[in-house]
Order: C-alpha cells, then sequence, then structure tokens
DNA sequence: TGACAAAGTTAGGGGCGCCTAACTATACTG
DNA sequence: CAGTATAGTTAGGCGCCCCTAACTTTGTCA
C-alpha cells in the first residue's frame, strides 16, 4: 500500500530542482538549489529539514544532498508533469520555448496523473498524426493563421 | 495604460466565487461564499478587506458583496480560464466532467492568457475539424482505445 | 416587542514559506 | 598554520491564508 502523499508546490519545486542539479553536476549542493529557485540559502535549509522529515531527502550539515528513493520517485514524476505540459505547449499549441517551460513549471503542481497521462497519450497521437501525413499541429498553425491571435500573456 | 495586477491563487478564487454566486443568486452573500469556498465565514471577512483594498469588490459590514468593474473584469478573466481548460481536458482529453472541473480548478491559477488564448484556438480548431468530417477530439480516442490508458488520479 | 436564530465581525493563533542578519564550519591560499 | 572567502546554519521576523471562539448586528416570529 502506498501512501500517495500529497505534496506542496514547494516541496515539488525543491525536489526537483535537487533531482535536476544532481543529473547535470552529479552532487546538489545547498547554494546551488538557492539560487536555481532564486531563493535565499536559509530559505533551502529549512525546506531540507523538511525534506528529511517527509522522507524524501538526506543531507547531513555541511553535507551534499541526496533524494531518497522515495524523494527521486516523487521528483521524476514532477520532472515528467514538467517535460509533458512543456511538449504540450510548444510542440502542440505552438508556444516559444522559454515561455512554455514557465508555464509548464507554475502549472505542474496543479495537474494529476490522469491529466498528465492522457496530455502524453495526445502529445502521441499529435506525432502519430504527422507520420499518417496528417499533422495535426501543422494543421492547427494554419487553423490560427486564418483567425486573429488572442495570445499574450 | 492598465495594470496587469498579479492577483493570488485565493484573491482570484473569492472574486470568481462572487462572480458565479452573483450570477446564481443574483446576489453574493459572505455566507455563501464561504460555502462554496469551503472557509471558515471570518475567512470570507479578511478576504473581503483584501478584496476592497485591492479596489476589487465593495461591501458595507453586513452589506452584500458587489465586484467594482475591475473586480468583474478579473472575475470573468478566471471564470474563462476555467471553461476553458474544463472544456479542453473534458472534450478534447476526453476526461469525465467533474475531474475536469476540478482539475481546471487547480490548473486555473497557472496559467496567463497566452496558453489559455492557444488552448481556445485549439479547441476551435478541434471543433472545426468535426465539420470538415476528420474528428480530431474522436480519432484521439480511436487512438487511445488502441494503446494501453495510463489514467489514474 | 422581546427573544432566538442566523449572518457577520473581531480577536487571537497557527502553519507555511520566504526574508535578512549574524554566526559557524569548511575550503583555499600564501 | 593564519587569514580570508565561501557555504551552511540559526534566530527572528513578516506576509498570506486559514482556523476557532466569542461577540455584535440583523432578521424573524410568536
Amino acid at each position: 500500500m502506498k501512501k500517495s502523499y500529497q505534496l506542496s508546490a514547494s516541496v515539488e519545486d525543491y525536489i526537483e530542482a535537487i533531482l535536476n542539479l544532481a543529473d547535470e553536476a552529479g552532487c546538489a549542493r545547498s547554494k546551488d538549489v538557492a539560487a536555481k529557485l532564486g531563493v535565499a540559502r536559509s530559505s533551502v535549509t529549512g525546506a531540507l529539514q523538511l525534506l528529511r522529515e517527509k522522507g524524501l531527502a538526506d543531507h547531513e550539515p555541511y553535507g551534499g544532498i541526496t533524494l531518497t528513493p522515495q524523494g527521486q520517485a516523487a521528483a521524476r514524476a514532477v520532472v515528467r508533469k514538467h517535460e509533458v505540459l512543456a511538449s504540450f505547449f510548444q510542440d502542440v499549441l505552438g508556444i516559444k520555448k522559454d515561455r512554455a517551460q514557465q508555464a509548464a513549471c507554475r502549472a505542474e503542481h496543479a495537474l494529476g496523473t490522469e491529466i498528465i497521462g492522457k496530455l502524453v497519450d495526445f502529445i502521441d497521437y499529435v506525432a502519430a498524426s504527422h507520420q499518417n501525413g496528417w499533422d495535426v499541429a501543422h494543421e492547427f498553425r494554419q487553423f490560427c493563421r486564418r483567425r486573429p491571435a488572442r495570445s499574450k500573456e
């Protein structure tokens, strides 16, 4: 029986940053987490305390930060949401890359696995349509060109 | 020059509830806002104070709640986001109505007008595809049937 | 009209998440 | 090894948003 913890957006941000840093730099340092999230170093210290209490991350004072298996799983789920959303915004809706990334960051905490799963399917469907000679994304872009856009953040 | 205030999710929830109640019942009462949002009555009092400071709503103590023109505009923007998202989740992705509504509630605060505008376009495109004899939503459902679903919240 | 119920408010408190300032531990360099 | 820069922590505080409990105002009805 696995408890599906409801993680706060903040906690999700932290574990996502830690996972990304670990992938990029091999090891996540508190300082870099602070820089990546744009928060004070002391905020990271506080968050790490919480992450340890939740069993998501380990770190001894002045040591490196490591995600527990549970923390890794949670982090990968967040990263996956982020990637799926960014891909949908960019590849299907035609949003510019950096804006798609930003929007994905904000939205990734709000959507559950059902919607994300469906979005994966949808992205795959759009990709498959491309190979069948009927490119949905392309058609949509054509469609947009024929009508005034409302876009603007 | 119109300042695009960054409203907190909480403030958006309140003005959305007030607008909905005003549309449904003709007049928004504090008690009903509390019930709709599932918060204590005193929380509504506090929120109303904030809404007045922000120029979004008026209400004299023990009186009815009314949105200012600015508040109405903000509320309608939130409602629109909600409706667009719910429609996309339900009509395009095929999510069940109540789950689509829930997800829209959670996501509506995270997405800006650019993405919402594109979603409107996309929904329209899907509808138009239907009339052209190539129903994207239907095709997608077929596509899903041919592969295992990952859905589950 | 007087009493009671319902609606609204005030007062006080708590959690979360962030900040700055000051302190401590570690690392680097001459 | 001293001395300084850097990383990390602690302490204290603030804003937001919620709560409960108690109080005030309003509405209703015999």
